[in-house]
DNA sequence: TTACAATCCGTAAATTATACGGATTAATTT
DNA sequence: AAATTAATCCGTATAATTTACGGATTGTAA
């Protein structure tokens, strides 16, 4: 959607194609230089940062909406996708938009009908990303993207702030009773790469050698025979996710502590 | 609204108040006779049981809107209420529903163009609630009302056996994390009482001891030195929750086991 | 007074989590 | 070829937590 017409239409008759009242908005979460960054769209004369989020087709199942945006905005498949809340509480979600503004940000001309400026709640997925695959599309409402570090997020539009925090407070969690890092690490990944990557999602030291212990002993990863080469320095084992039992405690849950 | 005239003028202009496309069902679940026990409402005609839905309305915040439909269907306020997802995969939530076969069962002569008739995501809420101070209202759609026992909840309307599935799921996760017990217990109750709260709602057998070193040793509550007379039996102290320590938990999250 | 049935209480063993440093290695530099 | 560097690798001892377990006590009813 990029041209002027279809946009048009978009605005005119998405609510015949969307569900109105409704968006998906997936806090896309990367790992990268050792840090956690989120994907952020630059909104066109907002002057704004927002996530990418979409809208759900009258027909389609809703998770099958939210793997389908992501997949349009970044090229994604089968990727960890979670719900983790639906928001309706802020003032942006209850009160309308101002159609005003909207018209004369992006040179429109439509009446206050239109279901883009009824109150939308917004339905926050979040998803882990290895960073290094994606590729990033932006929309006619969009110009601009950028990974932003967890720890330095701008304020965002439509009250999404909140969206992001609590996206992130959920991984968090979730890291005590799942397993993580499949869709963020490489098929093939030393100990010290996983390590990191815990400790930079938890925001905490690890001790390295009960860390290793621990996700080795619950069968999570499997050392390989092979080294990976990493300049002047002593060649880590490459380690690989044991896919069976990954899943299993994907459903299953772990009770523990890292 | 129990007037024919009233739910008329529902069915054809609700989408005036409410948002269409969304509702709210609420588990409600509560405790006695040592069972767990789900309130569900009888629809008229479709001879089926379903939760105590309802809607939100255009204006109205989120979280707001929950606990007026808890209010409105149990008379009970401050609860313990909480959002635990949203369902829009099952089949009744993607397509519509049918029109001719609710004309029929309610008498009514509507077009296909209602709201009502539109696809509907269900966001799903539980709530923990003192059995005893429940007064069920029931409305025009529905006849009657009955507390089931979690383990034989029948078949249900609009796919929701997957919304209470999943609610009784949340609450034994968070258990592990936030303590629980405040909405279902009377304000004073006995070791025995709340030990064997936990064991209903884990399924499964908890040391007596242990569970009360736990509880106490955590703060979350604390011996009375009060009795209750039980029969001819000796009796058991009372115990209360701290109100200081139980909020903090419910914030800041407990980990450990029972 | 006795019988009963439920509550109350504390310690020992097993498991799990935490703390901790020295030997090894691969490439680069000398 | 040897020395240097910086990162990886590994195992054991201590602390903390969880689990296991039974006998004395109490209040009423018979």
């Amino acid at each position: 959607m990029n041209s002027q017409e279809e946009v048009n239409d978009f605005v005119k008759n998405g609510h015949q194609q969307y569900l109105p009242h409704l968006s998906i908005d997936p806090v896309i979460i990367g790992y990268h230089d050792q840090q956690l960054k989120v994907l952020l769209l630059k909104w066109i004369g907002l002057n704004g940062w927002g996530l990418p989020g979409g809208f759900i087709q009258r027909r389609e199942p809703l998770s099958q909406a939210a793997h389908r945006i992501l997949h349009e905005r970044t090229g994604l498949e089968d990727l960890f996708l979670q719900q983790f809340h639906i928001f309706g509480d802020s003032p942006y979600r209850v009160q309308e938009r101002s159609v005003n503004e909207f018209n004369e940000t992006y040179g429109l001309a439509i009446d206050g009908n239109t279901w883009l400026f009824e109150r939308t709640l917004s339905i926050g997925y979040f998803a882990l990303v290895d960073y290094s695959k994606v590729s990033v599309r932006t929309d006619f409402f969009t110009v601009d993207y950028q990974w932003w570090d967890v720890s330095e997020i701008p304020p965002l539009l439509f009250d999404q702030n909140e969206v992001v925090e609590k996206a992130l407070a959920t991984l968090r969690l979730q890291i005590y009773h799942q397993p993580i890092g499949y869709n963020l690490l490489p098929e093939k990944f030393t100990l010290p790469e996983i390590h990191t990557l815990y400790e930079t999602i938890l925001g905490k030291k690890l001790d390295q050698r009960n860390f290793a212990k621990k996700l080795v002993g619950l069968g999570l990863i499997k050392k390989l025979d092979e080294q990976r080469a990493i300049g002047p320095h002593r060649s880590p084992y490459l380690y690989q996710f044991e896919k069976d039992a990954y899943e299993n405690a994907l459903k299953q849950g772990i009770v523990h502590t890292y």
